[in-house]
RNA sequence: GCCGAAGUGGCGGAACCGGCAGACGCGGCGGACUUAAACUCCGCUGCCCGCGAGGGCGUCAGGGUUCGAAUCCCUGCUUCGGCACCA
């Protein structure tokens, strides 16, 4: 701890110690009993700041990464309330989810139960933080007060033909039924329970039209977002432009063929190429087409396929396995007749379930045939591979080719048609228009586009999440609960044992309803909700979280939407980002808010990870709490420190090594604005202005640092850059230390450099700031008023125009000397000083000079040859 | 495999537009204060040569552009994040 009352004199008092533990309940008690950041959202005088930062799950307890994530956010928030911004900074739980659902089962507790207590815990916590949130906007996404929202809205979606019901693959254990994601384990997909190999299985579930907005989500024009954000977002989406072709199958001896395939190609310029077809293994018409002969083959295919685990499938290195379903289809461009197969490579939830295959240029094709011996017939070729044999059209099958040893894939716009019948000699771009043409022309084909993005699945077969609000009458099939019968409440007396179905299904005052429409028998669904549609629309209930007759207050968020400023983890960069983006169009699209991206500015930070470098987690044994270091350092150091270690968005392991350099740093802080008078006695030159300097020096060294450092310091808050931020505080500091005890600490100049120094720290390290502030305006018999009320200082430019600059002399780029110029003074006075310096002189010896650079005004290099 | 980010002292990092590499902090060394220790304060601290003034070398490796490159370009290596047979 500091100890300047060492340096007390008979004449002074004692100064008391920086005691951290002491400032900073109080103060925090005194700005919460003051309703000092209390957002009054009608407040129209002053600009709007809406700064959101993601919502924390209720884990139990409050790590550092919490800190690391939320400290620098309240920094922000007070750096614009600062500028006099009206700035909102909400704060929530995201209570939903698998981690409440899995302690009901391991230890036997209700999920409300572990849900509130960790909840409760949390806030707790977080106030130690000192952060400015607007704890009476709160919201809990498992109140129903906040959930019965979501099936609002999910009605409404489904009113508007945005959510409906489609057959989609589960993850089954046979003991514990459906898993979630984090429920399936190791490589080899066992359930997390009982160990038992977990296998795809079909369930019929609620889906939300996502793809409807595919386009308008590629769309980033007018928000400020991460660029890497941007490139995932729209890699996870991924539209590719292309045609769909129908394919005919052809008659044979078991079916009278004629029945459409479609495929998507990206290429359809090497449609003369497809030597044979493939269909996931899942095609609806994978049944029908197949040959007596293969039934065996094909059956026990596809259910090896449905096994198989998603490393092997996903493995792009394993070799490729297929089937022939032992029946053929007909190309409509020549009415060639291609053999069907099917192949677990090619995907059923991607373009139509089905490909042509054209091996000559398509890696996966040319494996596929290479590996079964299917033909490959080069459809494509370079310019120049046929620029000496003329015309094209005229060559006779794979004349003046090269046999290919891998697929030709190119995009070159100067590729040329081969092989291709009336199209072969047109350029390749032209020529994939032309077959197209003559394809839509027959009804067999058009272009197309297609997204890797597919409808989001919603349903989860779990309890603690928001109930569908949907009920299935034996008599009106899926009837939606009428709006006045919201909330669907989450039964509380279930059975938790997690014994294979729903804990949902064992309720069965839950389950059996009567249908709203015939009033006859029905069963209530019993899946819950993604819990990302918790968080596809909480910072709208943040403005008005106990409104009754909506989910959004229309002029709240007119007013206040979009957010400002998003602050959150990259984890998030796609699905909660993008289903929030959805989210907002679609909610726009109904006519509910009047905006259609939710988040104007974007920043990531980083993640900080464990003292391991792992990702922080319990089962880990590698969590930090931030309780010890509060309680040894206070809340100011470790949010300073926290700051200091890196840039935001970069993150990091943990390590604690150097928070003592923060807290000397806030107890130097502590001596310069409390007892400028002292002196150390450790410090010969203590008391003494430095050699060869006047108190005029001084004076003005200290006036400009403190304005260069406002200057700096200033930007740096704006652009998050907080590391270097604290480091200027800290220059700053270092040099109002050298001039303690000397009569340079009497002037106006040093007043003012404290008082600048604490006005910047305020955002920062908010405690100690005020403490001092208060303390100053006592000892100067001003009234108290709180340093996170003042507006933030102005530089003065007249100062910093006097500095004097040190411009460095290059020789050949090598820096030999250096010169203090006044700012202003012209390039030619510049060189007439440096040429005329005994050093350059000397160095040069003699030699004239070749040319002379300015770098503005920054440095001067001198080449010279030789 | 593809997409993205990044490689700088013993460590975290700084250098924002191509212009002083290593700000600030940690750690280390030396010193002051102290009976002593802790605390605090002061000085030094990239590597090599030199008593010194000073010089040489240095930003993952190799090449290039430039008066000048940590920064721009090319090739390669390593680490991290995302996606992963998307037709």
């Amino acid at each position: 701890m500091a100890t300047p009352d060492r340096a007390a004199t008979p004449d002074r008092p004692r100064v008391e110690r920086y005691d951290p533990a002491e400032i900073e309940p109080r103060w925090q008690a005194r700005w919460e009993e003051l309703d000092l950041y209390r957002t009054d959202l009608h407040d129209e005088s002053r600009p709007k700041y809406y700064l959101l930062t993601m919502y924390p799950y209720p884990s139990g307890d409050l790590h550092i990464g919490h800190w690391y994530i939320k400290t620098p956010t309240d920094a922000i928030a007070r750096f614009r309330r600062m500028h006099g911004d009206n700035v909102f900074l909400p704060i929530g739980f995201d209570a939903f989810g698998l981690p409440a659902e899995n302690a009901a089962i391991r230890h036997r507790i209700h999920p409300v139960t572990w849900t509130m207590r960790n909840i409760e815990n949390m806030r707790r916590q977080l106030r130690t933080m000192g952060a400015t949130f607007s704890w009476d906007h709160e919201i809990v996404t498992c109140d129903p007060a906040y959930y019965r929202w979501n099936q609002w809205f999910f009605l409404r979606f489904l009113e508007a033909g945005l959510a409906y019901r489609a057959m989609a693959p589960v993850d089954w254990c046979p003991n514990d039924g459906t898993l979630a994601r984090e429920q399936v384990e190791g490589a080899d997909r066992r359930c997390w329970r009982c160990g038992a190999q977990v296998e795809k299985r079909d369930l019929e579930q609620w889906f939300l039209r996502i793809t409807k907005y595919a386009d308008e989500l590629l769309d980033f024009s007018g928000i400020d977002w991460p660029e890497p954000v941007r490139i995932m977002q729209t890699n996870w989406i991924s539209r590719s432009e292309g045609a769909e072709i129908v394919f005919r199958t052809a008659p044979d001896d078991h079916q009278p063929g004629g029945d459409q395939l479609r495929v998507f190609t990206t290429r359809p310029d090497t449609l003369f190429g497809a030597t044979f077809m493939v269909l996931a293994p899942e095609h609806p018409l994978v049944e029908k087409l197949t040959a007596p002969a293969q039934r065996a083959a094909v059956e026990a295919y596809v259910q090896q396929a449905r096994r198989r685990t998603e490393i092997e499938r996903l493995s792009t290195e394993r070799e490729k396995t297929g089937v022939p379903l032992g029946a053929d289809a007909i190309n409509p461009v020549n009415g060639e007749r291609i053999p069907i197969w099917i192949a677990d490579y090619v995907l059923s939830g991607y373009g139509t379930g089905a490909i042509m295959a054209v091996p000559a240029h398509d890696e996966r094709d040319f494996a596929f045939a290479v590996r079964f011996g299917l033909p490959i017939r080069q459809v494509i070729a370079p310019a120049d591979a046929l620029a000496p044999v003329a015309p094209v059209a005229a060559l006779p099958p794979g004349a003046g080719l090269p046999e290919l040893t891998e697929a030709y894939v190119s995009k070159a716009e100067s590729d040329v048609l081969v092989n291709s019948g009336r199209f072969s000699g047109y350029a390749a771009p032209r020529g994939a228009q032309a077959i197209v043409e003559a394809l839509k022309h027959e009804g067999a084909g058009d272009i197309a586009v297609s997204y890797r993005i597919r409808d989001w699945l919603i349903s989860r077969q779990r309890y603690w999440g928001t109930p569908i609000p949907v009920v299935y009458c034996e008599r009106d099939g899926i009837v939606p609960v009428p709006d006045h019968q919201l909330p669907v409440l989450l039964p509380e007396e279930v059975d938790f044992k997690g014994s294979g179905e729903s804990p949902l299904k064992s309720d069965p005052t839950f389950l059996n309803v009567d249908c709203p429409r015939c009033g006859g028998p029905a069963r209530r669904e019993t899946d819950t909700m993604d819990t990302f549609i918790d968080s596809s629309w909480y910072w709208y209930r943040y403005l008005s979280p106990h409104k009754t007759d909506g989910p959004v207050d229309r002029g709240l968020t007119d007013r206040w939407c979009p957010v400002d400023q998003y602050t959150g983890g990259a984890e998030h960069a796609v699905m909660h980002l993008l289903y929030s983006r959805f989210f907002t169009k679609a909610i726009a699209d109904l006519g509910l808010v009047s905006h259609r991206e939710p988040f104007r500015r974007l920043f990531n930070q980083g993640q900080i990870l464990g003292a391991d470098g792992e990702r922080m987690s319990k089962s880990r044994g590698n969590v930090e709490e931030p309780g010890p270091l509060v309680a040894r350092y206070g809340a100011d150091t470790v949010r300073l420190f926290l700051m200091f270690m890196g840039p935001w968005d970069q993150g990091g392991p943990w390590s604690p090594t150097g928070i003592g350099g923060i807290h000397r740093f806030l107890n130097r802080v502590w001596t310069i604005a409390l007892d400028s008078e002292g002196v150390e006695p450790g410090d010969p030159d203590a008391g003494r202005l430095p050699v060869g300097e006047t108190y005029a020096d001084a004076d003005r060294a200290i006036r400009m640092a403190a304005h260069r450092t406002l200057r700096a310091v200033t930007e740096e808050y704006a652009d998050f850059r907080f590391n270097t931020m604290v480091a200027h505080l800290m220059e700053l500091a270092n040099l109002l230390m050298r001039y303690r005890g000397t009569e340079a600490a009497h002037a106006p100049a040093w007043d003012e450099a404290v008082r600048l120094l604490l006005l910047m720290l305020a955002p920062a390290a908010p405690h100690i700031a005020e403490e001092l502030w208060a303390r100053r305006l006592e000892a100067a018999g001003e009234p108290w008023s709180s340093i996170h009320t003042e507006r933030w200082p102005e530089v003065d430019t007249t100062v910093l125009a006097e500095e004097l600059r040190e411009v460095p002399i290059q020789i050949n780029g090598k820096v030999r000397d250096r010169i203090s110029v006044p700012a202003g003074i012209s390039e030619l006075e510049i060189e007439q000083v440096v040429l005329a310096r005994p050093r350059i002189v000397e160095l040069l010896a003699g030699r004239q000079p070749d040319r002379v650079i300015h770098a503005g005004g920054r440095l001067v290099n001198i080449v010279v040859r030789g």
